[in-house]
DNA sequence: ACCTGAACACCGTTCAAGT
DNA sequence: ACCTGAACACCGTTCAAGT
C-alpha cells in the first residue's frame, strides 16, 4: 500500500514534466520510455494511457518548454517587445539545452510554437509592419526567433577533445588544431573582448547571441522605415 | 566465388559514400549499421574495420557532404565570396536534407568543417575585417554560413497534416489551425508574392533564404565600413 | 591473425494473458 | 474493462569461437 500512495496518479502533465526534469538532468539520449517509466514508479506500459508514444511525449516536453517563455509585453514598440521575448526565450532555452534540436528534429510545429510564432507576427503587425514584409521577417529570423543560438562555431572550441585527460580551462585553441587551422586560431584568440579580467575564457555567448540579434533587428528596422516591399530586395 | 567478386573490396571510403547515398534516399532514421552493411553485402561487424562505430561514421558522411561545397571564388571581394559559397553550401544540403540535423547532434567540429571555417574567416580578414569583428560575424553568421535554412517557421505549414488524407497543394494554412492562429494565416497567404502565376504555392525557399543572408551580409557591410569594434554595439 | 556469428544490453511498441 | 508482463522487431557493440 506504501508503494501504491508513494507518488501521486499519473497524468500527462505529470509525465510530461517529469520527461522534461529527465532530459536537462541526464541529457536527452537518457530519455527512453523505460527509464522515464522508472523514473516515476510505474510499468512502462502505464505511460502509453496518457501519451500516444514517444513522437507524441516529445511534442508534450515541447510545449512544456514553450510555454516557459515569457508572453509579450505589449507596453513597448515592437523592436524592444521582440527583442526582449527572444532573449526570453533564449534563458527558457538555457534551462532546457536539448530542446533545440529536440524541436528540430520533430516535422510537425506544435500547437505551444504556433501560438508563440502568431502572437510573435502580432507585435510585428502591430508596429505598422506590412504582411509581406512581416512574412519575410519570420523567415529571415528563423529559429533564432525561439531563442535559438544556433552555434555551429561554437563546435570550433569542442574540437580538441580527442586524447585522454582534460587539463585547465579550454583557452583559444589545442595547439594541434591552431596550427593547422591559422586563421580560426587567430579569432579565437580575439574571442576575450572588452572584458579584460577574462583570459581565454572563450566566447561570451551573452554578447554573441545579443550581437546577432541585434544586427538582424536592426536591418529589419531599416527595411520597415523604408517601407520595403517584396519588389525590392533588402540592401 | 561470384560473390566474392560482385563488389569491390571494403574501404573506408565506400563505406561513407555507401551511408551518405542511404542517408539521402532512405533518410538518416534508416542508417543503421545493419542496414548499411546489408547495402554493402557485407555482415555488420566487417563495417567495423574501417570506422570505430556509429558516431564516427557520422563524422564521416559530414566530412563527405562538407566536401561538397565549392571552394571560395577568390576573384571577388569579400562580400559576393562569402555570398556565393554560402549558397552553395546550401545547394550541398539540399542534396543531403539529413545533414543539419546530423552536424547539429555531434557535439564535435570535424576537420573538413574546421577546415571550411578556417577559409571563410580568411575571406573576411583578407576583405580587410578586423579579428575582433571577424570573430563576431562568424557568430552571428552561425550555422547559415554552412547553407542551414533553419526554417523553424516552415514547420507551420506541415502544421495540419493530422488527419486522415492528404489532398492537394499545400495552400496557406489548413482552415481550422488559421481560425486558431489568424495572424500566422495573414502573412501565410501573403506568401505568393511577387510571382504572380505562384498562388498558394506556399513560400519560396530559395528566396526567403537570400532575404535572411542578404539581411546579414548588408548589416555586416555596414559595421565593417563603419570600422565597428566590441566597444560599440552594432546599430 | 583475421573474420564473424552469436550474444549482450538496450530500444519502442504490440499483444495476449491475467485480474 | 483495465492493467501489465512477456514478446517482437529492432538497435549498437562486445566477445569468443571458428577459420
Amino acid at each position: 500500500m506504501a508503494e501504491t500512495l508513494r507518488r501521486a496518479p499519473l497524468s500527462r502533465d505529470r509525465i510530461l514534466h517529469a520527461a522534461v526534469a529527465l532530459a536537462d538532468e541526464a541529457g536527452i539520449e537518457s530519455l527512453s520510455m523505460r527509464n522515464l517509466a522508472q523514473d516515476l514508479g510505474v510499468v512502462p506500459m502505464a505511460l502509453y494511457k496518457h501519451v500516444a508514444n514517444k513522437d507524441e511525449l516529445l511534442d508534450g516536453m515541447i510545449d512544456v518548454v514553450v510555454g516557459e517563455i515569457d508572453p509579450p509585453a505589449a507596453d513597448a514598440d515592437w523592436k524592444h517587445t521582440l527583442r526582449r521575448r527572444v532573449l526570453s526565450a533564449r534563458q527558457v532555452l538555457r534551462r532546457h539545452p536539448w530542446a533545440p534540436l529536440a524541436i528540430e528534429s520533430r516535422n510537425m510545429a506544435t500547437p505551444a510554437i504556433l501560438s508563440y510564432l502568431d502572437s510573435t507576427v502580432g507585435t510585428l503587425l502591430a508596429g505598422g509592419f506590412s504582411t509581406d514584409l512581416a512574412h519575410h521577417v519570420m523567415h529571415a529570423m528563423g529559429s533564432r526567433i525561439l531563442g535559438f543560438s544556433q552555434e555551429l562555431f561554437d563546435a570550433s572550441r569542442r574540437a580538441g577533445r580527442s586524447g585522454g585527460t582534460d587539463p585547465g580551462p579550454p583557452a583559444a585553441l589545442p595547439a594541434e588544431v591552431a596550427a593547422r587551422f591559422p586563421r580560426l586560431a587567430e579569432i579565437a584568440a580575439a574571442a576575450s573582448h572588452d572584458d579584460e579580467s577574462v583570459v581565454g575564457q572563450g566566447c561570451d555567448d551573452q554578447f554573441e547571441f545579443e550581437f546577432a540579434l541585434d544586427l538582424l533587428l536592426d536591418g529589419i528596422e531599416r527595411l520597415h522605415r523604408q517601407g520595403w516591399t517584396s519588389s525590392r530586395r533588402p540592401g
